[in-house]
DNA sequence: TATGATTGTATTGTCGACATTGAAACACAC
DNA sequence: GTGTGTTTCAATGTCGACAATACAATCATA
């Protein structure tokens, strides 16, 4: 890759406007914004994200930086403390095991709910997604991959009879991009499993709800397997040590 | 009743701040203030949430109110239009049944994954909300009962050991709540269901999760099949019939 | 009377100013 | 050199002001 190799730390002007600033942002462009460059992993965990400067960069005053900021948080995307800047979230190794378990009840439903639904336009639409992914995949354009891969769920999401609990899915892929990027093991090409998405991609076509969820829920079950979550972070709870008693 | 019958609409402060104005409210706490007046239908869907009213009420400024608003209406408890003032949710027939389809497969995880993790503590507890319910339920207190009823979905989704599908049971509870209040029958007592929740407490208790799953998921099913759903109120879409063939 | 334009009022949208807090930089004693 | 206390400053918290918009009442007119 010829962007910067050794600085994981971009500033949010570069990954949020990589084309130049944009002028009379609405909050919801700047929660787009935010929303798209945490899960193509341009924003990783941690990051920080000042109000000044997003009001800087869209071109609007605080307020609107303010109301996109407290959307997010509300969406479990970034962290606010009082006081503090806000920051992409990064959640621990036990609720990021709770994400999983959610998605994969979540996704299993979505999936069975989806099959057969699907007309042959959104087929189409679907197998290019999945295509392109395979495209970006064998060409080790690694951030297109993710780009695609997330594309392929959010379809999913997003074209479900149901749309609450598509809306739900939604957002729980977004959280497991930003866990996979916190946890995900140097061995990175690995978060491709095979020809998954293929083959989901088929099921949903052929209407075999029971397959496509099963389907859904071993990926989800691998891809969590991948990940290292071993607790060795321990972060210290004073309190409990200084008052074992309370 | 003898709370007003006939004026089905109160002012936010009455139902909002029945105890009198409170001085410096955070952002939480107004919060918290509309999801439990919304909850316990204090706040029947529909009602409108004046931003200046409701800054007055709490002795803030319009920012805080702001805030807590955004983040209501993030949770789908609010609707918010551009420079219309803002109103407790009023979901279709439709979503109706799409969000019980939701808390259904929610709900039934919640429960698999909680029976058997409460302590002695924590199920007198539970055992005292249902002894509750039933004491309000006999004696007719339909407010307290809808209240208590609420109170013991709400519990188990905080004890669920996956906070993450607790805090998704929390928000599909207060969606159904609303839904309830839009789409109850007249003869309104029949949404006490039996001694589900006694049975359900009961087999929670013993960590039976499969049969606490399948009462809640019938639990739900009947409470839903209460509701008058029938699409008559016929929100015409005037562009499919002016231009049938767009 | 029914219809359409106009005005007025109430409410939200956006902004900049000021107060407050927290964290990094610094100085200093041990 | 380490630890402590102080200073400094950048970022957020809260507020009121003004502009823009939508709704309702009023009035004019056929």
């Amino acid at each position: 890759m010829a962007t910067a190799p050794d600085s994981a730390k971009l500033t949010p002007a570069e990954a949020l406007a990589p084309h130049g600033k944009g002028r009379k942002a609405s909050d919801q462009s700047i929660y787009d914004a935010i929303y798209e460059a945490v899960l193509t992993q341009r924003l990783p965990p941690g990051s920080r994200l000042p109000e000044v400067a997003l009001s800087e960069l869209f071109g609007v005053s605080r307020s609107i930086v303010r109301k996109a900021l407290t959307r997010l948080a509300s969406d479990h995307v970034i962290e606010q403390q009082p006081n503090q800047m806000a920051m992409v979230s990064r959640p621990g190794v036990e609720e990021t095991r709770q994400i999983f378990a959610a998605r994969r009840l979540v996704e299993s439903e979505v999936m069975r709910l989806t099959a057969g639904t699907l007309n042959k336009a959104r087929l189409q639409e679907l197998k290019r997604l999945v295509k392109d992914e395979k495209i970006a995949h064998d060409s080790g354009r690694d951030q297109d991959r993710v780009h695609c891969s997330m594309a392929v769920h959010r379809f999913l999401a997003r074209h479900c009879p149901n749309h609450v609990l598509g809306q739900m899915m939604r957002d729980l892929v977004l959280r497991t991009s930003i866990v996979i990027a916190l946890y995900k093991t140097p061995n990175i090409t690995a978060c491709f499993l095979g020809d998954d998405h293929a083959r989901l991609a088929d099921l949903i076509a052929k209407g075999n709800g029971e397959q496509a969820a099963a389907l859904a829920d071993r990926h989800l079950h691998t891809l969590e397997g991948l990940l290292d979550l071993n607790d060795h972070s321990h972060p210290i709870n004073l309190a409990s040590i200084l008052r074992p008693d309370a």
